[in-house]
DNA sequence: CTTGACCTTCCAGTGACTGGAACCCTTATG
DNA sequence: CATAAGGGTTCCAGTCACTGGAAGGTCAAG
């Protein structure tokens, strides 16, 4: 089958399975006389293994060591426990992070009114002083870098 | 005052700082006659109230929108506020995903006894169906992107 | 005078794609 | 048969927010 069917299938867009192929994650699809990519359903559940662990929020070295383990029927699962368990720390670790940025943001939206006065508590909050300013970003010049639009 | 002390006090490194000016979200920096940057107090207060909304996970375009809205004496704090709203919402959903794959690695691995033998229910989980597979990824070749190690 | 710490610019790489250009293959229709 | 639509192919560039490194200039101390 042709990688657009794959594709569909798998739920990884073609761009995506190419880019896989090109990283070495998946192995280089075989080829039609056409030159187009030769997909077979095998090749589609390894890809839904792939969008699966990635859609757990590992990255893809994780999951190249992941399909390394599926593929070898003599791993042991003590191996994918322990990946497993470290993903779950990074998670724990940025909800953490997260929610004590949500706190933050809470408290100083909760502070500020929110209407045309000019008084903002949130942007006193960010700046670590009460005391307003007046230094200007004015002038923003052409540059080799991407600009920041605002 | 050299970059490097401007770095110390605001916390935002040399690089970072020459980034932020590169990308237009600080004004030029000043230069003494050796062509060093010099910086003022008033810069670092901006490069410290860059560094707390970035902390609370605004982008470099937020953080250029609310200093803009800081610079500006005749802005209302609505705008402010609806920022600062909009990443709360963001946050949220961010959590709630993080916390949805939480539960599902934390399932795969309440079930994986991870020990040496070859059963692993949580590659059965990635895989989707309990069926194992011989699938291999071997072969693989040097390639113009860098590869992923595993 | 030399050392070492600091500064300068510029280019490249990160992760995981995604967009686009320029071109080839297949199939259906006028 | 020409052609147009809708696949596919490769390669290059861009995203975000930095970060590392090379090659070189400046400065203060010993």
């Amino acid at each position: 089958m042709n990688i657009g069917e794959a594709a569909k299938l798998s739920g990884v867009p073609p761009k995506t399975i190419r880019y896989y192929e090109s990283v070495g994650l998946i192995r280089e699809a075989s080829r039609k006389t056409s030159g187009y990519r030769d997909y077979e359903p095998k090749d589609i559940e390894v890809l839904r293994f792939v969008v699966r662990a990635r859609s757990l929020g590992f990255s893809l070295k994780d999951v190249c060591n992941l399909l390394a383990l599926w593929n070898d029927t003599h791993r042991s699962s003590a191996d994918v426990k322990r990946l497993a368990m470290e993903r779950i720390g990074d998670i724990d670790e940025r909800i953490a992070q997260l929610e004590s940025m949500r706190a933050t943001l809470s408290l100083l939206v909760a502070e500020c009114h929110g209407d045309e006065r000019s008084t903002c508590p949130i942007l006193d909050g960010l700046s670590g002083n009460p005391a307003p300013h007046d230094c200007r970003g004015d002038e923003i010049k052409e540059n080799s870098h991407g600009q920041v639009h605002c």
